[in-house]
DNA sequence: CGTCAGATTGAGCAGCTTCAACGTATGTGG
DNA sequence: CCACATACGTTGAAGCTGCTCAATCTGACG
């Protein structure tokens, strides 16, 4: 089930006039506005700007840093391809990862604001990132306030994703830790349509996935143990497969309103 | 020591022009301002605004909620004076706090775009707050890029606050945990003018502090039994006292980028 | 066929939890 | 002014969750 996602590879830059361009059927079919719009409405307008922002594409290896921290970034980094994750790395070695990034995520909106980063993003698989530049976005905070409050909330629903993190990190044993990201998964790649059936590709190491649950990679093994165990999914290969959503939904505590995915 | 914040109880509602009036030099001390001009530059009509925007200041006795888990708010509550923090709650009972706010803070700002609240938030402490009516906001967003801008930046830095406090529950332990907080919490008040010589009142409870560190009440107090033995802190009633903030900050690998103090 | 990354397994141990008791300060009603 | 209640902090003991270390297994690939 290869990603539905177009490839752009080869759209090394925009021809000049894009900004003002009517916006084609085809690009309303992007990862970023399937998912910008079911955080509100934008108009024609909206969409040709943000669409017409990317300066160029970028293709980024796996376990290589799309942006590293201390980096003062000129663009934002929208990823239309691959998984990638947040991560800070700390004095002892120790890595944990704050957020995992799917098709259609911002990876690192908040540096057009933040200006320095404070923390990495790495491509945990082969990634295609969409370049905007920060002189883009300042222009679309000018002139298009509608779209302005739609990005904004984009990152306000990051915020969101940190806090259920937080509480899964503080409250929550492994093993319902370990469901509630599945559940959370499924649900964000549906959305981009990079789920059905409660199937989907997650191409990532069990190291990996200790880092983002705070967790040893040999607990992370006898917890998807557990979780295979109960019937709640399959993990074979690359491809996750929820069996029964109702029930790993039971056993995260899992309840979707924090990813705002109805208006 | 008490805290140094106006009291602006007795102001019900501002004086109806006040959204263009010259902005007042006392005003520009408070702590919203402080803060927000840490920021970015802020010419005086965002100040003006920004302080304008308010519509009514609200008393919250302590314990009580200042938003709710579920709620759809019409405005978003500036923190003027007390502690405040999110939490969630689970199904099994158990509480997770998600975020410490102090003098200063808009504590659910968010709530202007993500409409329906999915945590509380609950007043540690008697708490002073400034309504912001979100049809304000609407219209600083549609008039203000820069104060738009600023405010956007001002969730970014709770974003980053939160991947911080990610980081922490997930790697570090409850030893440095604790040592990082109290860091932070120093740093952040020492911005707002409640915080000298390493020293502020913190009216907690062990077991709040349990749910914000994400461990049990018990643990809370025999990790700060060895923070007190070990000469990096005295915590005396109310009042936290730092004894040695360099070696604090090492045992909690502290640094303070993530809160974006210096532009 | 050897190499290598990643998955799996076992055993011992450390950090933190839970439960339960007890101490201490503050406030309240009689 | 005392008896009692209440909230919070402190302490001890037992147990569980998840960690560390180390070995083994598996599949992909040159």
């Amino acid at each position: 089930m290869p990603p539905v996602v177009p490839d752009r590879a080869k759209i090394v830059g925009p021809p000049a006039d894009r900004w003002l361009r009517p916006t084609a059927r085809r690009e309303m079919t992007e990862p970023i506005i399937l998912k910008l719009e079911r955080f509100g409405p934008l108009s024609d307008r909206d969409k040709s700007a943000m669409l017409a922002a990317v300066r160029r594409t970028r293709e980024v290896a796996g376990d290589s840093d799309i942006v590293s921290d201390g980096d003062r970034p000129i663009h934002s980094c929208l990823l239309t391809r691959g998984f990638a994750a947040r991560y800070k790395v700390l004095p002892n070695g120790k890595r944990q990862i704050t957020a995992i990034h799917v098709a259609g995520d911002f990876v690192d909106l908040h540096s057009f604001l933040l200006k320095r980063m404070d923390h990495g993003v790495v491509a945990l698989t082969a990634c295609t990132v969409d370049e905007v530049p920060h002189a883009a976005l300042e222009r679309i905070t000018e002139a298009l306030p509608q779209l302005t409050r739609i990005l904004w909330l984009s990152t306000l629903v990051d915020g969101a994703i940190h806090r259920e993190w937080i509480v899964c990190l503080g409250r929550r044993s492994a093993h319902a830790h370990c469901a509630h990201l599945l559940c959370e998964l499924l649900l964000r790649l549906e959305v981009v349509g990079l789920a059905e059936h409660g199937r989907f590709v997650f191409p990532i190491t069990q190291e990996e996935l200790a880092d983002a649950l705070g967790i040893s990679a040999v607990h992370v093994n006898r917890t998807l143990q557990d979780l295979r165990a109960e019937g709640l999914i399959t993990w074979i290969g690359d491809t996750v497969t929820v069996l029964d959503r109702v029930r790993l939904a039971q056993v995260a505590q899992f309840d979707a309103t924090y990813l705002n995915l109805q208006a």
